[in-house]
DNA sequence: TAGTGGTCTAGACCACCCC
DNA sequence: GGGTGGTCTAGACCACTAG
């Protein structure tokens, strides 16, 4: 590795990963113009080729470059590279667009679970969860109604405060209990917007809205989060597909 | 590789992997269990840990299995399983449910490229781009009205009957132009039903539609098709996220 | 401590693109 | 033909988990 020192921890890959994309953003490797060849990457960073392949491996599923057989590996065009979704979402996708994402917390308290949000968290009804209700904002006008229904361990909660001042959900479930996230399943629909919605989120009864509905798994695959978020109709959720159906291309 | 012949072509690692997704479907693999040790497969089917390792994490990116560091790698709950999106989405994702996925054709036409289409398909305003009117259906009743815009080689098209007799329009750009998509850029958001929606999706004006707008790209990042997408508020798009925002984990 | 997945290497050969 | 990415190998060592 070069030095330019930025991240010393972790895999080469991985920090190699991050120098490229570094590079790719100040516009040392132009947008839409090719990377070196894998070869020539190995030589420079003085890695082997496989550990190169692994960076660009990475840098492709997050949609930061594509690689073509027998002509090269390019840099994604800018749409491409913002449209890469993750678990974190909401923010992260706001602050691509420019925008300022924020958020109310209107309430946190521990309530015993329905049968239903029991059965999607896979625990016995009645059992404690913690209910998260707030606000998403961008820049500063309310866009989003969500509440989040957590199954964390026993006896274990946290406050408003807390989660006001961490800010996100998924920074305080992993310093505070230790929970890592590694998977969300997302299931979005369009609703009438209830009265609820209506004061909320400042928009007339029976306006459309769009709904999005997430269960959020640990590493272990374990149902940590239910989450049911109601959005105005000028927000905008946007994904990227990179897959194919059949595991034969 | 062991015998049980299902593809013989294609690199080693993908028939692998279907051979451990028919294992883990036929129940050989329990579901959530864990799979036999990344050592003993390669040993079991005369290959390269290094192979079975990209078998692996080809499984892994398509919610088939995941592998938990020092424990072992298992396989997905089922779920999970259902919920990885692709580009070919729609009729995987209803026939994934048990239901029905079928599609009527309204019409197929050459017209002049709007300036909107024109910019988001790279084009010149004005040049003929084909355009296709489709209703798709889940068990025969109509979800939602699809209006696809498609950037071909030039003086090149296709018929209505061409398209209802394959049926995908992705399999007929393939096969009749030669053309492979790579990747698709989505956004989602609701609105309500206008006079023409209302029609061809039997529900009243004003209620609520899911909205989809999907930018194709080819395998070199080009635009193929521009595509807009209502759907009724019964229908749910599903889809799975198993990325950080963070090349740091 | 033993077993697991994760990283890294050096080298070979294949498949594809373009001149 | 020469350059590119794609596949495959054999072996080494590290990091994590669990009994």
């Amino acid at each position: 590795m070069t030095s330019s020192a930025l991240n010393t921890d972790g895999p080469i890959y991985r920090r190699l990963a991050e120098q490229l994309r570094a590079a790719i953003e100040t516009g040392e490797f132009a947008a839409d113009g090719p990377l070196p060849a894998e070869r020539d990457l190995a030589l420079r960073y003085q890695v082997s080729r496989d550990t190169v392949r692994k960076s660009l491996k990475l840098l492709e599923t997050i949609g930061v470059v594509y690689g073509d057989h027998g002509r090269g590996t390019f840099v994604s065009p800018p749409a491409v590279q913002q449209m890469s979704r993750f678990i974190d979402g909401f923010s992260v996708d706001t602050s691509k667009r420019g925008e300022t994402a924020g958020q109310t917390v209107l309430s946190v308290e521990q309530i015993p679970a329905s049968i239903a949000i029991a059965g999607v968290l896979e625990i016995e009804p009645k059992r404690l969860i913690t209910k998260v209700v707030r606000i998403r904002t961008v820049d500063d006008r309310p866009v989003g109604l969500q509440e989040a229904y957590l199954n964390l361990p026993q006896n274990s909660s946290f406050t408003l405060s807390e989660l006001a001042e961490v800010g996100s959900l998924y920074k305080l479930l992993r310093a505070r209990f230790n929970i890592s996230l590694a998977e969300a399943l997302e299931s979005l629909g369009a609703i009438a917007a209830g009265p609820e919605d209506a004061s909320h989120l400042n928009v007339e009864q029976g306006s459309p809205l769009l709904l999005c509905e997430r269960v959020t798994l640990s590493d272990r695959r374990q149902p940590i989060e239910y989450c049911v978020m109601r959005y105005v109709s000028t927000y905008r959720y946007t994904t990227r597909i990179n897959q194919f159906s059949q595991l034969t291309k």
